[in-house]
DNA sequence: GTTATACCCGACTCTTTTAGTCAAGTTTAA
DNA sequence: TTAAACTTGACTAAAAGAGTCGGGTATAAC
């Protein structure tokens, strides 16, 4: 199981975007340089953030790209979604090909359960948070003390 | 970002396991029937849950697998790190081909506060819990309604 | 109106991982 | 001796991922 670079990438160019935010449309060229990501592979992320209008582009010399939405208003999931990068934890489906061949398997409410517990992770988190380099880890912490006490 | 079979099948035959645990050894060609899982591949699976002390094998006529621990103090977690199925949320390295050439990126803390969150879930959870099909989904509620106070 | 900048788009290739198979073993109870 | 069942290494096919390439189009500046 595995973070793919398509999510990651997307992740770093839109708080790139969100870093720069008052200088105006940014370009591609730009965000690849500081990014260490390639200008090809860049056109490919923005394109499908623009049809998920998290961007908006701005074409012609002097162009770029802007955030379309408030950098408190973006999560990490509406990133990832846009690039296709979805979180799949069970394969279940209803019909013969599915996890217990039509009935649910013992294991479908954990991994189901695995499923949420990303999911909640992913709404909660906006790239505001992420430029603020907000603490993750006391977070975190107050979770794992909610959970011991079940 | 997906989890893959092996993942899921290693917990799924473990589970299976535990739940026969008083029949004495249990055949993978009874776990490849219940579990709808190809014996070449179980085989192959069950090679890494030995080697890792998950279970112990009896062979000859009458032979099968037996758990090596308590299924109370089996987690998620040995399973799928038995078989390799590792959670990576992050590329980054101290070299040149890091996820920042050296420095830390600008996600670096995000990507590894999520690492962190599904790793204490896949921690705490164990097969005993799956067995008993703990409901998981209550778990999940006191946790959102811990991050939604932060 | 020409030019250069920068976005736009589809198709393609290369590599890696995953899923699953196969053909041999070896051990041991009956 | 036989058959059940684990053991092992190697192999193949399919899918996904990462990234490239070669063209486009819009538009500001000159």
């Amino acid at each position: 199981m595995q973070l793919t670079s398509r999510g990651r990438y997307a992740v770093s160019a839109m708080v790139d975007l969100a870093k720069h935010q008052n200088e105006g449309p940014i370009t591609l060229s730009s965000i690849s340089e500081r990014q260490f990501i390639s200008l090809s592979y860049l056109e490919q992320l923005f394109r499908k953030l623009r049809e998920n209008n998290l961007v908006e582009s701005v074409r012609g010399p002097g162009g770029g790209y802007l955030l379309a939405v408030e950098p408190k208003d973006i999560t990490i999931s509406h990133i990832m979604s846009a690039v296709n990068e979805t979180i799949q934890t069970t394969m279940c489906k209803t019909d013969e090909t599915g996890c217990h061949r039509g009935s649910r398997c013992g294991t479908h409410n954990l991994w189901s359960a695995l499923g949420l517990h990303i999911k909640f992770f992913l709404e909660t988190v906006t790239i505001q948070n992420v430029c603020d380099d907000k603490d993750f880890l006391n977070t975190l912490k107050a979770v794992e003390k909610t959970l011991s006490k079940q």
